[in-house]
DNA sequence: CATCGTTGTTCCAACGATGTAAAGACCGAG
DNA sequence: CTCGGTCTTTACATCGTTGGAACAACGATG
């Protein structure tokens, strides 16, 4: 591999010449330029990132910490988070914490200014003293706790409201929620705009309709869509708090012979590309996904860049995307 | 951020001393020892990565090469590569190609020696002159071209000939298969398999039962069903050459009315999680992607130490899931 | 007490890049 | 022909770490 110091004696000039050349410094001699321009070419030089970090003081790289590749929420920002990182020279770091109080712990541990510039987190289990980050970070989501991070993302009491609005106007009367969490921000306040709904239409709110779900996954839907189904009096509609969730729903529906939507309306949050091809395909809470990645790209520059340090909250917008599940075709 | 001299100024030792304690070199005195780990702890020191690896002569980092993050299996395989990586205390850095050339020549020219210690690829278009590798590299999937990369997959052949099998054992004589592609290695050999088991059946190999598909996203499965429905004579099953493909052709299927098993029966290849919670749930050839992780990583790792550059070609297992799409509850 | 081998520590150079300061080349003005 | 100012290039130090050589301390040996 090339090194500077490589180019330098081909082109006859000094090192510093040669950087300033890659550099783009503006006093360098037209003929030495040219020397350096082909000596370049013929050498194939690539700079060191490491070694120019080093020099830098900065590393190059962003994390982004979030529970597990394999749910597609996740997936699908992680690779918009990539593709905006790319505009800014910045390289993704994806740690997985699987939604793990430990994995999150470890992931943070493992961050810093030698490893990353700037941090992008969706945590789901961290504490208030877990937050002693020794670089610029941005949370996804909610706070959880009261952390002083800059945030970026929806209005997830807005959004829950009308996902539940929309059943309402359907003419559901008994609806229920699947996905309540004890620590999880966002699990609340989807939680608090499905109370909201409810609230404004006069419906009542029953303690049995809300069910509780630790983690976010197919199964976790499906099994709580049993446990409703079981109900003296199951519910006619079902707000999920992800479209994991819902689509685990709808197949616990099916395994019971539960037609959807006309047996049981379902709407799902996140909008997986997965809901659109789901038979019914899916009712679902649609943020924008990239958005948020370019916002939270965008500020974490922002901030290693100036060092002033003002915390933001970024809102990005979000829709409804009115399928099968709630409507028939 | 503490270094290793604010350490030795700390212990009052040399910066030397304290790099010898923390990389575990035995001939340090006890009582120098205790008092360097005290103030390794008291500073809270974590090793500035790029200087170690500057120094080392390593990057610390290997890269995964994909077309795209949104696509679930390579979305669980990154998961995993990330897993297995960290064993070798290797971080992973992922770049999308969208499957394109052009991505996939610019992910290339981007890795190098100075960047990554090693790479895993997963082309789809690439050409032989491509292959101008300056680190140790190893394939996902298949060969599409004669290179000499060592490859880590399963025997596609075998596999879809598993699957093409488990259809004819079922009664089907009319089988379909979907995502035949002009470049992709894994579509001939998958190709290869489906005909060797009509071949073995002595069923007849129908062109116009072959379809092509160019990306192996969801809306191809659908366009390409649709068209097989559109046949004067439709077929009874269809073998499609992945799980999304699967995902979009039972979509379209339901959207005609036809009903997935009785009247048409799916597998899909890849076993996607996505597809245990379909209505119907998906048969499909699973690939022990954990395995493949794994492999892929230990081979670099391998390489990466030892200078040798034997290729190796290692096959990883398989199994058929047999699920709904193609025996009903 | 000189010598030796073992153990423990320090100093120096190097990895590849860049910022700083100083030196060299060049120009026109006085 | 010197001076002062702009260009242009260079030498050097530096980022944080580690390998190697040098050095120092030590008890054991002859």
């Amino acid at each position: 591999m090339a090194t500077l110091k490589d180019v330098a004696r081909l082109a006859g000039v000094s090192v510093k010449t040669v950087s300033n050349v890659v550099n783009g410094y503006s006093f360098v001699k037209a003929d030495n330029r040219r020397r350096v321009e082909e000596a370049l070419e013929a050498t194939g030089y690539r700079p060191n990132l490491g070694a120019r970090n080093l020099r830098r003081g900065r590393t190059g790289f962003i994390a982004l910490v979030l529970p597990e590749l394999s749910i597609p929420y996740f997936a699908e920002l992680a690779g918009l988070v990539i593709a905006a990182a790319q505009e800014h020279e910045w390289n993704v770091l994806i740690e997985q914490t699987f939604g793990t109080l430990a994995g999150e712990r470890s992931a943070l541990a493992s961050l810093g200014p030698h490893l990353v510039d700037a941090a992008i987190l969706s945590p789901e289990a961290l504490q208030v003293d877990d937050f002693q980050l020794s670089v610029p970070a941005v949370l996804l989501g909610e706070h959880a706790i009261d952390v002083p991070i800059s945030r970026v993302g929806i209005d997830n009491v807005a959004a829950a409201q009308t996902a539940v609005r929309h059943l309402i106007s359907l003419g559901h009367q008994r609806i229920a929620a699947i996905g309540a969490h004890p620590h999880r921000g966002t699990a609340a306040l989807r939680l608090e705009g499905y109370r909201a709904a409810l609230a404004e239409a006069s419906l009542p709110f029953v303690d049995e309709l809300v069910v509780p779900a630790l983690n976010y996954h197919r199964a976790d839907g499906a099994a709580a869509m049993k446990s409703l189904l079981d109900l003296r009096n199951p519910p006619d509609a079902v707000f999920c708090f992800n479209d994991l969730l819902a689509i685990g729903a709808m197949r616990a529906a099916a395994e019971r012979f539960v037609r959807v939507p006309q047996d049981l309306a379902v709407v799902g949050f996140d909008n997986n590309e997965e809901s659109v091809y789901s038979s019914p395909s899916l009712t679902s809470v649609a943020p924008d996904k990239g958005a948020i990645a370019r916002a939270a790209v965008d500020l974490l520059h922002r901030r290693a860049e100036s060092r002033d340090s003002a915390l933001e909250d970024v809102e990005t917008p979000f829709s409804l995307q009115v399928r099968e599940s709630t409507v028939a075709r």
